[in-house]
DNA sequence: TCTCCGATGTGT
DNA sequence: CACATCGGAGAG
């Protein structure tokens, strides 16, 4: 595996305090790192999705309710909801306080502590520990606990990077709503998206 | 490789 | 009853 250097300096709130697509393909090629009782994991984003206001399929199209409170709030926070029964789904807020905008987190080259990612996952193979947005968060070990958490503060934060490879726009994966909006970004070079 | 489908709980 | 998913089964 490629030997990445990470910088350990959480990026500030500024970082996330700006338009939400700008912000998407930004995080391409920083990392994820948490730290855990269990142990720290640390993984590269490859893949992201914009939600933003006025687009249907965002959590925040329509009302404030208490899961998309968080949407609303500051920039820099977790944003990690539920779903399928079963799975988590890991997103930073992104833009300004009072505007309901994030960025779904889709998919990471894993760097740090494989093994942890393994046994969390029960797989094996690299290419099935984090590419998918639910893989990811249970790599990760993230669940609820971590929402509404400050990305800028705690055990759970991003650090800076380098796309390093063109970005690859295209359509959002899984929706209903909003298919024809180009907010999906992912690492051309990257074999560790969730899909191409 | 692909398409189909069940699992399983919460938001609207 | 839809849902920002995943993984197993069966077909090709």
């Amino acid at each position: 595996m490629k030997d990445f250097k990470i910088n350990c300096h959480p990026l500030p709130g500024e970082f996330y305090a700006r338009d939400t697509v700008t912000v998407s393909k930004d995080l391409l090629g920083c990392f994820l790192v948490h730290r855990t009782p269990a142990g720290a994991t640390a993984g590269r984003i490859v893949e992201t999705e914009a939600y933003l206001q006025g687009d249907p399929a965002c959590h925040a199209a329509r009302s404030m309710t208490p899961r998309n409170k968080v949407m609303f709030g500051p920039p820099g926070y977790a944003y990690v909801y539920f779903t399928y029964g079963m799975h988590y789904c890991f997103n930073v807020v992104s833009q300004a306080e009072g505007v309901g905008e994030a960025v779904l987190i889709r998919a990471l080259e894993p760097v740090y502590n494989t093994g942890l990612m393994q046994q969390r996952r029960g797989r094996e193979r690299l290419k099935d520990l984090c590419s998918g947005p639910a893989k990811l968060t249970q790599a990760m070990g993230i669940g609820i606990e971590q929402n509404c958490t400050d990305l800028t503060t705690g055990d759970l934060y991003l650090c800076a990077g380098d796309a390093g490879s063109a970005i690859i726009t295209t359509t959002r994966i899984g929706i209903r709503e909003g298919t024809d909006l180009l907010l999906r970004f992912y690492l051309q070079d990257s074999r560790y998206v969730s899909r191409k």
